[in-house]
DNA sequence: CTATATCGTTCATATATATGAACATCGTTC
DNA sequence: GAACGATGTTCATATATATGAACGATATAG
């Protein structure tokens, strides 16, 4: 382990949750010296992972990190196995597909491919939602261990975003226990008004939950009876594209 | 200046190049010492930056990555900026818009609008492209300045990619002369076939290129007689942007 | 089935690096 | 306009790190 390196993903993690800030402002937030953060910064802005506005002497992140990004999502297993299938779900129900994965106790959304029609949902590539109120995010904490949800559910609480989400534990079990049963998860305007999705989990060689694939658009179009016809071809991507993954288990019979 | 972070983003830059590698690989070709390899992708992956194999032992770039670049896009000046001017291109034409940045000699391309046809250019973020054939690469090589563009060209040479591919620095000259009186540049199909664009040079408060856009489509539909359109739009918006960057250049009369 | 080569991993120590303090510079405040 | 407080930057040295050599495990070859 090398605390160097480490101390300067801290930097640019912390650059990538604000606006530009200086070496000053980065070394208190941080808690690190001031002349570390700086020739840590030097050599990042060598490397143009991070750049500096001459201007403001502020620093923000890089241009290598636009194009490292991309190399990582073409490169990730996932990502490469995921592909055609979610091209197939895109092409099928001509809807907004995602493409998630667990990281943090949140989704980290990886992938994507946009609906083709005027009112979709938009890419959202590089962002993160919380688990108990997103179809993705459902469909991953419904397949965790129940102690590991009611962990997840102690650090993060239950936010609320819009009046349907899930605000008490009891509800949340009610809903994990129908989507273990189902096989997938369904947002009805959980998270963001309007907006109605499908998703499935993701299993690893291990047999874990860890990354998640939905269909999602306008409620006004994905009526409940279009998203339950959605659902059993998401989960049948999600249990293709785990078996791909070296994933040997068997869906329960309920799933189909 | 920092050694270790330095020989850290070696190893992502290694790992972005090519297929999953091991840390001997790594070591080998990066001239690094095995152990230092191996303790820095140790502390990449237990941040998420690069991912192991537990089965094959190799490692790649990680999802964290997926996160970092989106934030850098997102964060980048220049494409905040650019932004609604890629929409109104897109809009007004419906062909497929980009935004790419000068970096190594070559141009990445940073942002992207797609045209909502059936038959349009896709989306290429991250990706990376020479300067003599295309347009947006044309458009920053004909305002550097001529030892400049004589030292890319010895460096890079001037590989051919179609029939139309400028080969020889006599006629890259000529066309860098039209472009510097045009003020924008056309790329007729000569890094891809069928595909016909027009790019414009974006300026810093420095007043040097540094970056440019373009409108891109199939030649079937982008005649030149519609690039010729679009060309005064996408040069007017790339001198929007270089003034909102800082720029205080004057375009020549014979842009306009 | 043995021998060999190559792999990922560990560890002590020589070595390069992190950092506290001091510096010059800038913008603010009184 | 002087004093202050904040900034980004430099530098010597105490300190944490890079690394060569050695390890066991695994794959390949004979």
């Amino acid at each position: 382990m090398v605390n160097t390196v480490a101390k300067a993903l801290q930097i640019l993690d912390a650059l990538s949750e604000s606006q530009p800030q200086g070496v000053s402002d980065l070394a208190r937030n941080l808690g690190l010296p001031k002349s570390s953060v700086y020739s840590i910064l030097e050599t990042l802005v060598s490397e143009k992972i991070a750049e500096k506005n001459v201007q403001t002497g502020k620093y923000s992140l890089g241009v290598k990190l636009i194009e490292l990004g991309n190399c990582a999502q073409t490169g990730l297993d996932i990502c490469r196995i995921a592909a055609p299938f979610l091209q197939g779900l895109n092409v099928k129900f001509d809807e907004t597909v995602h493409l998630t994965v667990l990281d943090n106790n949140e989704v980290l959304y990886i992938d994507c491919i946009e609906s083709r029609r005027r009112l979709r949902t938009y890419s959202v590539i590089g962002v993160r939602a919380p688990l108990h109120c997103t179809s993705v995010g459902k469909a991953i904490l419904a397949f965790l261990p129940d102690a590991e949800i009611e962990k997840i559910v102690a650090e993060k609480g239950l936010p609320v975003f819009t009046a349907a989400t899930i605000a008490s534990p009891e509800r949340l079990a009610a809903e994990v226990a129908v989507i273990r049963r189902q096989g997938f998860a369904i947002d009805n305007m959980e998270h963001e008004e309007h907006l109605r999705c499908v998703g499935a989990p993701i299993f690893n060689s291990q047999g874990s939950v860890f990354a998640a694939l939905s269909l999602s658009g306008p409620a006004e179009r994905n009526t409940m009876e279009r998203i339950l016809e959605m659902a059993p071809e998401v989960v049948s991507a999600g249990l293709e594209i785990s078996r791909r993954l070296g994933w040997r288990g068997e869906p329960q019979s309920s799933w189909r």
